[in-house]
DNA sequence: CTATTTCATAATTTAAAATTATCTATAATA
DNA sequence: TATTATAGATAATTTTAAATTATGAAATAG
């Protein structure tokens, strides 16, 4: 259980305002202003610097903050605990990136439910992104995520590698060719996904190791779900990159190649995420060891 | 940073007492039955139950206690990382147990302040049961101990395995004997450490292993420092079992002999101890790793 | 059976924390 | 350059929370 001061400490990390932090709380600025003040004098360190009308950490700051959230999460963890004790069902919230949770994810889900039935389960399906802030606010339990992400503040262990492959209809011109080059794709249509994406992130790494960026592809629409993207393939409206996963179930995949690219193929890790805490660890890892054994396929 | 709460909440556990509580955090009793009733509530369940004048802790507060005291430390761990970034000398408080301290880290305790000068140093030598304690009130950062302790609640790693041997004086009666058998001892006047001490335990568990107990050395007595048990055994008052490492020195340690005993040979972990907490593993890492070098001779 | 200890409860006081109102500094805008 | 808007600091006041005092109930020890 967290001191009340520091609670609003980390409001004011998460969106740098005082003022916008107490919002959140539903108390007043000065509130903040005299929580920030207790802490600053209780460390004997600064805590922010204001200038240029912009809130920084100190290093100081931010060294409290990695521990703040990793202190929230356990005290989390420890009272859902207690409610399972008590005789409450035990809660487990765990989250998935997009591709993971809609395809990866879809032929273990219901063991899953049913190996851990004596869990009231809940799973989030959201980007990269979302579930890195879901797991810091102890919204989730532990990630399975595909895109980047910084190794330093997660306890991260490997789930699958993963191949990120080019999509054609069948039937496309590139299937005909004896080889196909990056040059070749350039003046087709891509479909790739929304700024944020973890799968457009891999994609612009790939790009960017080979000195490249998106723009190398004149051509290129924007769609934020998976599903849709395979349709617009199958149609004629484009070619696109995808995990392999999202291309094993075959009602969805009918009319639907992969085409191998020369110099340019892309593995990339799933990989199962929690904070670095003892308690997330110990929490984590019967699921860890499910999903590693039901995933090894 | 705890919740004040929760450290009444941690002060009552220790106590086993509202009333006793109160006096060490300098409020009154019903001040402590308001942060427990406050916890109560918060949790949705009771901490402790009071019956026949004793205070007993519910399954959920034995968790929200184990719980709290690593949060506790890791507070205090996280706040002096704070100092030392705010320019203070980062502090290390060190712990080890009489025999440990004494002999063993004799040699490598110079080469280990040279190597850590950048820390305030602070070491800290007492038995087993008082290194545990200063654990979890988080005034050291970890001890090296060799006596038994529960594993389930803190992270141990093996320094090295010690010896447990009988010393007599030379000239002794039993160094002429071709081998010598337990039976051999009994009638011995027997020098032991005082209860509490983890070498006492070794040699009460070595006993207990065969059916025995400390009765079947008639002829006791109790020292509770090891070099003067040694300056008694050499002056012929009795013997004694001690580490090997206690040997070492050959200024202290002339006029003693060490006598195998048929049967009763005894080994001990040195165990490298902390809490089981992610920021005081990375904390003690580079600690650990030095005794373990500098031990492995 | 009485005295003593320990925690619970209620009423009161005290202290802490939040709010309102105001001020200052900075940067964007006219 | 003057003006306005925004974000945070400060001070005074109000409100809320928390601690204390005083007392009661239960249980054990003498």
């Amino acid at each position: 259980m967290l001191d009340s001061r520091m609670e609003t400490f980390l409001a004011v990390c998460r969106h740098l305002s005082y003022t916008r932090a107490a919002r959140e709380l539903y108390i007043t600025q000065p509130a903040v202003t005299q929580h920030i003040r207790f802490l600053e004098t209780h460390f004997g360190c600064r805590l922010f610097v204001y200038e240029h009308r912009k809130l920084r950490l100190t290093p100081e700051g931010d060294l409290l903050y990695r521990y703040g959230r990793d202190a929230r999460a356990t005290g989390e963890l420890v009272r859902q605990q207690m409610a399972a004790l008590s005789g409450g069902k035990p809660e487990l919230r765990l989250g998935a990136t997009l591709t993971i949770g809609e395809f990866t994810l879809a032929p273990v889900l219901s063991p899953f439910m049913e190996a851990f039935s004596s869990h009231s389960i809940t799973l989030y399906v959201d980007n990269t992104r979302e579930m890195l802030s879901m797991l810091e606010a102890g919204t989730i339990h532990f990630a399975l995520i595909e895109g980047l992400f910084n190794r330093e503040h997660y306890h991260s262990r490997l789930l699958k590698m993963a191949e990120f492959v080019l999509v054609v209809p069948s039937g496309h011109r590139l299937l005909s060719l004896p080889r196909v080059l990056l040059e070749d794709l350039r003046q087709e249509q891509l479909i790739l996904r929304e700024p944020g994406s973890g799968s457009r992130e891999v994609l612009q790494q790939a790009l960017y190791d080979r000195n490249l960026t998106l723009d190398f592809f004149p051509r290129r629409m924007e769609i934020g779900n998976v599903s849709l993207t395979k349709h617009l393939v199958r149609c004629g409206s484009g070619i696109s990159f995808m995990y392999r996963d999202a291309l094993t179930d075959p009602d969805t995949s009918a009319g639907l190649c992969v085409v191998p690219v020369e110099g340019f193929s892309i593995l990339r890790e799933f990989n199962f995420v929690h904070l670095n805490t003892s308690l997330a660890t110990e929490f984590c890892d019967p699921f860890y060891r499910f999903f590693r054994e039901a995933l090894q396929t």
